[in-house]
DNA sequence: CAAACGTGGGT
DNA sequence: TACCCAAGTTT
């Protein structure tokens, strides 16, 4: 099965360019944080301006939180661009400026947790070791197990199971992590996966189970609208948009219901994305 | 472990 | 038009 994946995945492979071979770990790391629940199309431009404007830790590090928070543009969950641009600091402080190797070490790291490490620890790399994400838990539900799609994650089952799949040498394996990601995001998503084109097809217990449905449990949707991370999108989305700090009688037109909107502003300013200023007036934070 | 946390495109 | 969903992490 890895090695029909494989061969897919050398055609087929889309040429992102965090994949290019002289992406540094950085890079990596950089794409990985950024594509935490956020589609590729919207990272891709995103991710170009950071590697021109900040091509090593230290230099993000150097630029105020506020700078890096306009940067992250509306990629969405802010909070990760507070805690890539922690993560560079500690990189460029106790690691040389080089994305540690580590996943422990990883570990360690604001905003990167099990998945991101070993992600970095593989694509910028080369470790042998398994990479396991949404696309992946759905591939090895259908591919391995049979079952129409993931149910909730088992860490030590998830991880075992992807292991299992990876083929010794550290390199390939990396290589097979990337592609059963890839065969997730193109071929076996979540919706409708096109089986007529997959290289897995024929080893698929899926396929040979008769395609049963999703027996699991219903998966939580998550509401959007009117709740308030809505909310607190919108405000921020104000302060993204003016060099110079906003009255807090700019901030109240984004949205009518006054109880909700203050506790929005509150939860951004305990979270570090906004600060106030000495005159009262709000703003990203360090910038004032 | 469940809930919180942004945003916008596809179906 | 709604609803689904996208390379998760933190509390």
């Amino acid at each position: 099965m890895i090695d029909s994946l494989l061969d897919w995945y050398a055609d087929h492979a889309r040429d992102l360019p965090w994949r290019e071979p002289e992406t540094t770990g950085w890079g990596v790391l950089v794409s990985e944080i950024m594509l935490q629940q956020t589609p590729v199309a919207r990272v891709e431009p995103i991710w170009r301006e950071w590697m021109d404007r900040w091509p090593v830790p230290s230099a993000l590090a150097a630029e105020t939180q506020g700078e890096v928070v306009r940067a992250w543009g509306k990629l969405g969950y802010p909070r990760r661009a507070l805690r890539l641009h922690a993560a560079a600091a500690a990189i460029a402080e106790h690691h040389g400026d080089v994305v540690p190797s580590d996943i422990d070490t990883l570990l360690g790291l604001p905003g990167i947790g099990a998945y991101t490490a070993r992600a970095v620890a593989a694509f910028a790399y080369g470790q042998r070791c398994p990479v396991v994400d949404t696309n992946v838990r759905r591939v090895v539900a259908r591919a391995v197990h049979g079952a129409g799609d993931a149910g909730p994650p088992s860490t030590t089952r998830d991880l075992n199971d992807t292991e299992a799949l990876l083929p010794q040498d550290p390199a390939t394996a990396a290589t097979a992590s990337a592609a059963l990601m890839e065969l997730g995001a193109l071929i076996c998503t979540a919706r409708t996966p096109r089986c007529v084109d997959c290289p897995v097809f024929a080893d698929c217990a899926w396929q040979h189970a008769g395609r049963p449905a999703y027996a699991g449990p219903a998966k939580p949707v998550q509401k959007f609208a009117g709740t308030d991370r809505q909310v607190r999108g919108l405000l921020l989305d104000v302060l993204r948009g003016t060099s110079e700090p906003a009255r807090k009688s700019t901030l109240d037109l984004v949205w009518s219901d006054a109880g909700q909107r203050d506790r929005c502003l509150h939860s951004l300013l305990t979270d570090g994305l906004v600060e106030q200023t000495a005159d009262g007036r709000f703003a990203l934070p360090g910038e004032h």
